[in-house]
DNA sequence: CCGTTATAGTTACATATGAAACCATTTGCA
DNA sequence: TGCAAATGGTTTCATATGTAACTATAACGG
């Protein structure tokens, strides 16, 4: 099945190479454009954004993206098990385990034991969690209107149809 | 600054609690919801379909995701130094210095010295890394139809141009 | 009832990742 | 020139994260 020729991929510089450059001008290498590959944009953008707005609490609170994520559901949902908010925060267990580790130590959620059932927990954010909760909510939507304001209305509407579809159908 | 009163919360479960719920129906606490808050939604479905994509070769190649990226760029663009392949992958110079440590030391990615500047390295896929490109590829495209496939056509040219704005304004 | 299996959560270990310190070389300029 | 500052890369260390093993309790089937 003899090959389609490729038009010759740009040499990154006009510097003589020492070492051969294996197959260079070599057939059928269709090379991804990373740069426009969906999942690779998607982690760009992801990681750009989760940055900014974990870079405001993050040090402020010293509070961590994952920690964060317990106290949002907790706001929504006093009372929730571990695993419930596992569910809702799409995070495993074991992290979990460990933001209510650090969010319990720091006095920022209460952790009580289920009636009649020993095993689960039963987690609300105490006066402290509201606290900081009040004080990040707000941040973190303004980031989001930030980023959103990149985008015009009708691009702005196209994106929330299309995450509500590609989102994976796990929570409630 | 008296609040505007929130409705209930739902309460996650019917069942007594046996902590104080702290401040449950206290006003002001408008919450976060996780499942629509933009930069939530970005990270569950990066990470959903990066690992969905990583897994098919992951394993089978022994190749992470970042090595991944650093064989990507190099098919495109031969001879690159470290630096500039970080800029292309949208990975700091660490992340590449590790990636290119394994890929060299497994054999598909040949490094070697810049003639005129002895710091920088010039590196290109070897044959090896050229055939676990030609099957990588392909792969990893696939993937992609798949996730789009998720959408209708139109969807999907939305979402590539929001993209390509929400896109940090690096690489060239 | 009692043993098996499942579930909630934590712990341990191994690996990944990021920041800063660190060499080597090159550049800029007094 | 020659020396301070910048650049390319690697190493180190501290932290984060994922997997599997583990503990405790609960549910189930005989």
């Amino acid at each position: 099945m003899p090959a389609k020729r490729q038009p010759a991929r740009p040499s990154a510089e006009h510097v003589p190479l020492k070492h051969a450059p294996s197959k260079q001008a070599s057939p059928e290498h269709a090379p991804l454009e990373l740069e426009h590959f969906l999942p690779y944009q998607l982690s760009i953008v992801s990681n750009t954004v989760s940055q900014a707005i974990a870079d405001d609490y993050q040090r402020r609170f010293d509070l961590g993206v994952t920690e964060w994520r317990v106290m949002a559901v907790l706001a929504r949902f006093d009372g929730l098990s571990a695993r419930q908010v596992a569910e809702r925060t799409a995070m495993d267990k074991v992290a979990v385990s460990r933001a209510l580790a650090r969010l319990v130590e720091a006095g920022r959620v209460s952790r009580g034991t289920h009636d009649g059932d020993k095993r689960r927990s039963v987690l609300s954010l105490s006066e402290a969690g509201w606290a900081i909760h009040d004080q990040v909510a707000p941040m973190a939507r303004q980031r989001e209107r930030e980023l959103l304001a990149k985008l015009d209305g009708e691009e702005q509407a196209w994106l929330e149809r299309i995450l509500d579809k590609l989102m994976p159908p796990d929570s409630p």
